[in-house]
RNA sequence: GGCGGCGUAGCUCAGCUGGUUAGAGCGUCGGACUCAUAACCCGAAGGUCGGUGGUUCGAGCCCACCCGCCGCUACCA
């Protein structure tokens, strides 16, 4: 009997709407998380994925004046643009949606209040810097000046990169804003804080029961508890969600942080998920539910929110107001899995000197398996690592071509030419069943890898069981035996076919799109890892926004060995990956350089 | 400045709580095979594990110091 499904959420952080995705974004939150989600829909569990756009705050409003349009068509675009190269990408979130819809700001009101009522949020007053051009809060990372220590003629209002010193914008010598040039203004104004240090003590214990975490991950929490001071969630703008409170309901300049409300959305875009299923409670199968699982993935500069600030505000809901209804505490995060930063050809991915790759132009010229590959194979997990061009057409040509892509192509050419379907095996030698016993158990060790967050290992682990098969394939040499023993052929093709069709289980959940074509190929039908679809959701206030969702309860395939059965028809074989030309290095830097100069 | 990480074969990296001749993939060289996208298979060469000094019967793994590189430092994954 299988075991009952668990709830798996799988939070992929929130891109933020104010430029394209690069790769390194991706190699972060993306693949990783959709490697894990999809595994756990192979094993049969419950998967709800949920992310989307962070489109409210500073960076946006910079975009929007830079390129002459409102901030809702920024956001708008960015939106779009996010969920075409997550699409193509195969990223399969259950709802991936936004912050701008009106579930989102009744959720995100909903749990401003709930802690305002809790005590939680405190009001103080803060020295803010003001943009005169523009009147709103203008964030110290947007203020330079001269450091006041060292002398540093280009410091940033929040540290000087030359003498390493952290500093208050206030004190810097001639402070101009690094978006026009003006000088800021600084006033005290009144903001709510939210009051960490009442979590401290909570959270500390929460973290150190956590030795299953990275030890950077957890080390940096830990260290961050100790000089936890309030947090502002408000800040002076008038693009955010109103804030709903006393005072400050009515002012039109004051709205909540946008980092308050991004960290929200994990919650929100499981609301309006399951009010999308038709079933508006099934959220709660997840979110109040001590069973389930909670996993985070995000890029290291993003750890302190997943796991400082939104467990404080998880803690601080407790029961709940409007959405928790009192019934339970809303779950914390069991794994937050933070990667490393991924480098582009020696250098970090810079999107103003136009240093980067973006999703949508790699996805026009290559496929997206190779890149998924790429991005776990050599992607940033533990350690910063770094793309280059000359290493994907080698990973590509050399590893996963010659590998997994050749096997394919060699059994189900020989089985198809000669048999036209899977063949009938006699009985079995011990070679044959200790090939299908060495495939059969990567499903418990990459299983294994891949809930542990190891997805390098994992995918490793099932290449050198694709080499396994080759091996068996240049041993047993069916093309030799169909001449002198086509039983023995059969048998053998017989099982690696089996195999292969194991293998295209294993390698689902990173390479989607290929495996779908070997499911095929191999003669089953249905969706192992179907087409990704938008969505129109429509609101109450009569606002449409879409999202990206899939139809993933109709997928077939399960994580376990193959039962390929005789005589199910094969189809043609055709090449799972393109042969990449060494030229292709040399076009890209080009590309490149080119990019770089007009920057 | 604070904190953290990294430095192991040509390249990218594994090496868990210290224990026989330091591993993998790719690359290179040689061979075999010829079903397969000149792919696949076999074999070989190649490293004083950044440096110095300790602890230990024994250290790539622990400690100290040094050199080099990198990241985070609270709105760039």
């Amino acid at each position: 009997m299988a075991p009952t499904p668990k709830k798996i959420l799988v939070a992929p952080a929130w891109p933020y709407a104010a430029g394209h995705r690069h790769l390194g974004h991706v190699a972060g939150f993306g693949v990783p998380s959709d490697a894990f989600a999809r595994y756990h829909r192979l094993k049969g569990n419950d998967v709800l994925m949920v992310s989307g756009t962070d489109e409210h705050g500073t960076p946006v409003m910079v975009a929007a004046d830079g390129e002459g349009k409102s901030y809702a068509e920024v956001a708008d675009y960015y939106n779009a643009a996010f969920r075409e190269d997550f699409r193509r990408l195969g990223l399969s979130y259950d709802c991936f949606s936004r912050t701008t819809t009106l579930n989102h700001e009744r959720v995100t009101q909903d749990f401003f209040k709930t802690l305002y009522a809790h005590g939680a949020i405190v009001e103080q007053t803060q020295m803010v810097s003001f943009s005169p051009t523009t009147g709103h809060t203008l964030p110290d990372r947007y203020i330079e000046g001269t450091c006041p220590i060292c002398g540093y003629p280009e410091a940033r209002g929040d540290q000087c990169d030359n003498c390493g010193n952290q500093l208050d914008p206030i004190d810097l010598v001639n402070p101009r804003s690094k978006i026009d040039g003006t000088t800021p203004e600084f006033r005290e104004t009144k903001h709510l804080f939210l009051d960490l240090p009442k979590f401290a003590d909570a959270l500390r214990h929460w973290i150190q029961k956590h030795d299953d975490w990275r030890p950077n991950v957890r080390n940096f929490s830990l260290r961050l508890l100790d000089e936890i001071r309030s947090r502002p969630i408000t800040r002076d703008l008038d693009w955010g969600i109103r804030i709903p409170v006393p005072g400050y309901a009515e002012d039109e300049n004051k709205r909540i942080y946008v980092w308050f409300d991004a960290v929200i959305g994990y919650l929100s875009a499981s609301i309006e998920w399951a009010a999308a299923t038709g079933d508006p409670e099934a959220w709660r199968d997840w979110w109040q539910n001590d069973e389930s699982l909670h996993s985070y993935f995000q890029g290291k500069d993003n750890v302190v929110f997943h796991t400082v600030i939104w467990p404080a505000m998880l803690l601080g809901y407790e029961q709940g107001g409007e959405y928790g209804a009192g019934k339970g505490p809303l779950q914390l995060p069991d794994n937050v899995f933070a990667s490393e930063f991924l480098g582009l050809e020696g250098k970090q991915f810079s999107t103003s000197r136009q240093h980067s790759i973006y999703i949508r132009d790699f996805l026009d010229r290559y496929d997206p398996d190779p890149l998924r590959y790429y991005l776990i194979a050599a992607g940033p997990e533990t350690q910063d690592t770094d793309f280059t061009w000359a290493e994907f057409v080698r990973r590509n040509n050399d590893e996963v071509l010659a590998n997994w892509g050749n096997l394919v192509n060699r059994t189900l050419t020989s089985a198809h030419r000669n048999f036209g379907v899977v063949p009938e095996p006699g009985e079995l030698t011990a070679e044959d069943g200790a090939l299908l016993d060495g495939v059969a158990g990567g499903f418990e060790t990459i299983g294994e890898h891949i809930e542990n967050g190891r997805f390098r290992a994992a995918l490793a682990e099932a290449m050198r069981l694709a080499s396994t098969v080759n091996t068996y394939m240049s041993d047993q040499a069916p093309w030799a035996l169909v001449k002198t023993d086509k039983d023995r052929a059969a048998t053998v093709l017989f099982v690696a076919l089996r195999a292969v069709d194991s293998l295209k289980t294993i390698f689902t959940p990173f390479l989607p799109h290929t495996s779908q074509v070997v499911h095929e190929l191999l003669g089953h039908e249905g969706y192992l890892a179907g087409p990704l679809v938008f969505r129109e959701v429509e609101e109450e206030d009569g606002r449409k926004h879409e999202i990206l969702t899939g139809d993933y309860r109709s997928w077939v395939g399960s994580w376990e060995p193959s039962d390929l059965q005789p005589g199910q028809t094969l189809q043609e074989p055709r090449q799972l990956f393109k042969k990449l030309d060494d030229s292709v290095v040399e076009e890209e830097l080009a590309r490149m350089r080119e990019a770089a100069d007009a920057a």
